[in-house]
RNA sequence: AGACCCAUGGUGUAAUUGGUAACACAGCAGAUUUUGGUUCUGUCAUUCUAGGUUCGAGUCCUAGUGGGUCUACCA
């Protein structure tokens, strides 16, 4: 991973703050970051953003991050995503090495915590219902009301509390709420619950406890404990801030800092877990990691690399406004990434064949191919060329129009890495269906050895016949049709899904050294686009993921 | 409705903290090219509006407008 160096120009608001914190002695120049998600979900492309912000700024300033998993809910968090959540972060390239913590491992210090305040007449219990306190809460213009129970003396709030831990009492019969201010304008401050009861199985400790700690009284606390100095998460929490710096005060702990930025939102996507599920539940994909979701699993099944996701999030920025980075963007990553690194291979996705009626028969030669021009220590191999061969149907027109310089009757085209083509003869079965193309070769045009004058404007990708190895090939479009799919306050993102997000060519035909290709390898199919082998593929029955197409210059000129 | 946050090209982020708008993507035009790929060149902005402070404002002040967030025993 190339360790970029920020150096002194744009730096973005965080990274001030850190810088001023660095220059005035602030943790004695210590920076530590977190990244905390909650184990009850994929990863996706938003929190690939999260990541790269909390590792990334971390690095560029000697620090470290920590792995967090704030499981403080135990109904709907569960061991499996952590494991899945772990993978992501490893395949995206962070470290967090012996740094993996859990916010249920400090239940013990937060009951603590808990009952500290109420010794400092900071917190008590309420036996309201959660209706009672929803309607105490009072509005955003209407000042809320004390609760009837915010009187307890500290005594009886604590024998409360500890018979809310030792189950003494129903769940939702109780709460520990902090005495803030029930006509703050935040209503963060209208005394917040700290503790529910649940007696709900949690996955790390078990039945252990039956109150757990809300979000509020967790993450703070968290963050503190670990000696976190820069808690960076979503706009979202900007007014939860008052409320996180006063728990801190109040129990007098590490002062951990928050500080909210704007979460990345991506043209054509959508990162809203209940949507991803009922893609997921409705059969719309087949599965969390089908190559067309913006999951991190997705992504690295379609073939994305992890750096280009990295670089992408970068060149994102970090600020504090709503912003919608066009998907462009990520495919331009990707295409840089995979033009670096990707061999150049030719595959024929929709093929007619060719037949070289000039090339003496049953022969075959091997020719020598340049894997990947941007980069020479690749090397080159050897490709096999015959009398028959398969081009690109879309690279014969009959009729072709003015700026066409593909094949034609008549028109002359280079063979990649071969010869030079005159097309003689369409050959049509009965309905007038193009099946195949009579063409001559030039002996002396051969590449690298060219003597043969004959003008050729286009080069094609082509396999010869015989000795070509076939593949089902998977193209993906994306997977909503309007660039803000859940932007609409009166259509359902489910009007916007694109039903040709997903093309199979169960037969297209590559040539022949791709056949012991392994899972997860990418390739360039020149002049279509880059190719990864997919985890479905089986021996003899290889499967291409298209990770996105190459531009395709000719293409958009034709649709104006 | 209140409080808080935000406002710079089509998009996103910058602007040495008050000194005359930069970078990237996208678009458009062209050059190179045995991938219509890559690469290269050129081109694309009344900094939301109106006042004010100042020799000087994208940066500061005031008002307005627009967008976002907040009223879960979710995180």
């Amino acid at each position: 991973m190339s360790t970029e160096t920020k150096g002194k120009e744009s730096l973005n608001f965080i990274e001030q703050i850190i810088e001023e914190d660095i220059a005035s002695g602030k943790h004695n120049g210590t920076v530590l970051t977190r990244f905390p998600p909650e184990p009850n979900g994929y990863l996706h492309i938003g929190h690939a953003k999260a990541i790269v912000v909390n590792f990334g700024i971390a690095q560029r300033y000697g620090g470290k991050t920590n792995l967090r998993f704030d499981d403080t809910n135990p109904v709907t968090e569960d061991t499996e995503y952590v494991e899945s959540i772990k993978r992501d972060i490893r395949w995206l390239g962070f470290d967090w090495e012996d740094r993996e913590f859990f916010a249920s491992d400090y239940f013990d210090q937060l009951y603590e915590f808990g009952a500290d305040l109420i010794k400092k007449g900071l917190a008590y219990v309420d036996d309201s219902s959660a209706e009672q306190i929803a309607e105490m809460k009072g509005t955003p213009v209407a000042p809320g009301k004390e609760s009837p129970y915010r009187s307890r003396t500290v005594e009886e709030n604590l024998s409360l509390f500890e018979g809310m831990k030792n189950g003494e009492f129903e769940e939702g019969s109780r709460v520990l709420r902090a005495k803030g201010d029930m006509s703050s304008p935040n209503m963060h401050m209208r005394d917040p619950i700290m503790y529910r009861i649940k007696y709900a199985h949690h996955h790390r400790t078990g039945d252990k406890w039956c109150i757990y700690p809300m979000y509020d009284f967790a993450h703070g606390q968290s963050d503190s404990i670990e000696g976190i100095t820069h808690s960076l998460c979503s706009l979202e929490f900007r007014h939860h801030r008052p409320l996180y710096d006063w728990f801190i005060e109040k129990l007098d702990i590490f002062p951990s800092r928050q500080i909210e930025f704007a979460r990345m939102n991506v043209s054509y996507m959508i990162t809203s877990k209940r949507k991803l599920l009922k893609l997921v539940k409705e059969n719309y994909v087949s599965g969390w990691d089908d190559p067309r979701m913006p999951t991190i699993a997705g992504m690295r099944r379609r073939g994305f690399p992890p750096a280009a996701i990295r670089t992408f999030c970068e060149r994102a920025g970090v600020a504090k406004r709503d912003n919608l980075i066009e998907i462009e963007l990520l495919e331009f990553c990707v295409r840089e990434e995979l033009n670096r690194t990707c061999s150049r291979v030719m595959g024929v996705l929709d093929p007619l064949k060719v037949i070289i009626t000039n090339y003496p028969e049953g022969q075959e030669e091997w020719l020598e191919a340049i894997n990947n021009p941007e980069d020479e220590s690749m090397g080159s191999r050897q490709i096999p060329f015959s009398g028959e061969l398969y081009i690109e149907k879309e690279d014969f027109m009959e009729n072709p129009p003015k700026k066409f310089f593909r094949l034609a009757p008549g028109a002359n085209v280079r063979l990649k890495n071969a010869y030079i083509i005159t097309c003689d003869e369409v050959i049509k079965d009965e309905n007038g269906e193009i099946t195949a193309l009579h063409c001559r070769y030039y002996p002396d045009s051969k590449s690298g050895e060219d003597t043969s004058t004959v003008p050729a404007k286009g080069t094609l990708h082509w396999v010869s016949v015989p000795h070509a190895g076939t593949a089902e090939v998977r193209r993906y479009d994306r997977l909503f049709a309007d660039p803000e799919p859940d932007g609409h306050e009166d259509r359902d993102f489910l009007e916007f899904f694109n039903p040709g997000s997903l093309e199979v060519l169960p037969k297209a035909y590559l040539e022949p050294g791709l056949k012991d290709a392994r899972a997860g390898e990418q390739f360039q199919f020149m002049r279509k686009g880059y190719f990864c082998v997919d985890t479905d593929s089986t021996p003899g029955n290889p499967v291409f993921n298209q990770t996105i197409s190459l531009k395709d210059s000719w293409a958009k000129a034709q649709k104006k």
